[in-house]
DNA sequence: CGGTATTTTGAGTATCGTCAAGGCCAGTGG
DNA sequence: CCACTGGCCTTGACGATACTCAAAATACCG
């Protein structure tokens, strides 16, 4: 059984620093200050639930720090993993929407929180709130999208590869999962190989052996079961068939920042 | 080599048939009007490209009837559907963002079609239609989801499965893709054992050996490589690894409809 | 240090990818 | 009208991959 859903702790008095994440820093000074007003920070635990599915959760979230699951219960049992979301991440059903999905913490993680009701209240009045949520969406559009891409490659190998390179360019400069070490990226990963197998739709076993492949083929170092180094950037986007995540600028620009890692 | 973009047919002069769509009869007389105003429509035959990747498409559609695809063009020249899209669905980006995929038609296709310019214009001064577009963007993101789920399944057949219930659910009511026929569902697919087989994350050979081994336990029947009944509703849920697919509810009211078909 | 959860490894079988051939259908041109 | 063509779907055979069940090894935590 895991640690229940009770809200994590909070530090209600203290003043959110809203200003740490850069997205919301665009936004007029005005409505920044409302939100802070109505905004509370909370911190959870990793495999804490956040929010349930079609539970009127009534808050809307977005993460400072951490991250967290997107997980699909499904009616047999099992669950299903359909995202992440990081750093700047906003979720919570906005207006009449409903969640289908719960939110658990995959690491600890801290997020501010708004009462629905309030938080509406401003985007009534804030085209740029309105605007920054429309944006926020259409982001995780096309993340859903390349998390399609991946789980349409035929090989696990190949799935796991396209795993490994979405955390190198969708998440670098996020929390503690992406750090340069020496010529190699070294990536932190934020789950467990039964939580891998269920989003990349296979087993834990070919998950491990995935891993090892990769491994013995010298693509990848792994340090520990969690702790991975990419040793062969090129040929890790060549298994997943192509560099197609994201820009495949992005991916030469992280080439790029590995050869010359300390400038 | 396809034939090329260069627009469908139009009827410029013609006022568009608006109401046609559900959805849009919910926004204020005015917001109607002003749209009718701007709208065009356009006819494309099937396999005709709509719009392109990363090109600044500057118009919004609107699908009026028949079905397009989704596509995204992989860097070593594979593509990869990542959606579907059907009556009532609106594409292109409003604001800043690019869309990272081609669409192109499936079936032949009536579109209603609006320039980017004139649309934000309206989009500015009408905060229904805003909510309409964010409420489009939620749907397509479950629905993307939904996807991911599907396949997620270890195994091709699950995933068939997956896709020929989703067919069920969502498309019901939806252009000539599903339509009862005695006690069984019948359906149209639109799409090739090729498009199926990108889309599921197979080979070709793969989609037609499980479309015929779902057929020898029983569960569809084959009617043409295209059409399909559904036999055992209940056990393709249980092949694609419960009924999580939009609503188990939706499932349920689905086999009730089969069970009176003619009332 | 022991206990638990996680990860790895192994062996056997089912499934799938791959290559190759053949069938079906619609459209074309003799 | 018929042979020819090309696209799409099916089938077969075989090797590669992945799933399954089982057990061992490792990491994690008190």
């Amino acid at each position: 059984m895991q640690r229940s859903l009770k809200g994590g702790s909070r530090s209600p008095g203290q003043t959110c620093a809203l200003s740490d994440l850069s997205d919301l820093n665009t936004l007029p000074e005005d409505v920044r200050e409302a939100l802070k007003a109505i905004c509370r920070q909370k911190s959870y635990e990793a495999g804490q639930t956040i929010a349930e599915a079609d539970r009127p959760s009534d808050f809307i979230g977005i993460v400072r720090d951490g991250i967290l699951r997107m997980e699909k219960t499904l009616s047999d049992g099992r669950r299903h993993l359909v995202g992440l979301l990081v750093e700047g991440d906003i979720f919570g059903h906005v207006f009449d929407g409903e969640m289908h999905f719960n939110v658990e913490a995959a690491t600890s993680v801290e997020l501010f929180t708004f009462r629905r009701g309030p938080f509406e209240e401003i985007l009534l009045r804030s085209p740029d709130l309105d605007r920054l949520l429309l944006l926020n969406l259409l982001n995780e559009l096309d993340r859903a999208r390349d998390w399609m891409i991946i789980l349409a490659n035929p090989k696990v190998r190949g799935r796991l590869a396209g795993f490994l390179l979405l955390l190198c360019t969708r998440f670098q400069n996020v929390d503690h999962v992406t750090s340069i070490a020496g010529d190699a990226i070294r990536l932190r990963i934020p789950l467990s190989r039964r939580d891998l197998a269920n989003l990349l739709g296979t087993r834990l076993e070919s998950v491990s052996r995935a891993f090892h492949a990769l491994a013995n083929d010298g693509l990848i170092d792994i340090l520990q079961p969690r702790v991975v180094e990419i040793r062969d950037l090129e040929a890790l986007a060549d298994e997943a068939g192509g560099s197609e995540l994201g820009d495949p600028a992005s991916l030469h620009q992280l080439m790029l920042a590995i050869q010359k890692p300390t400038d």
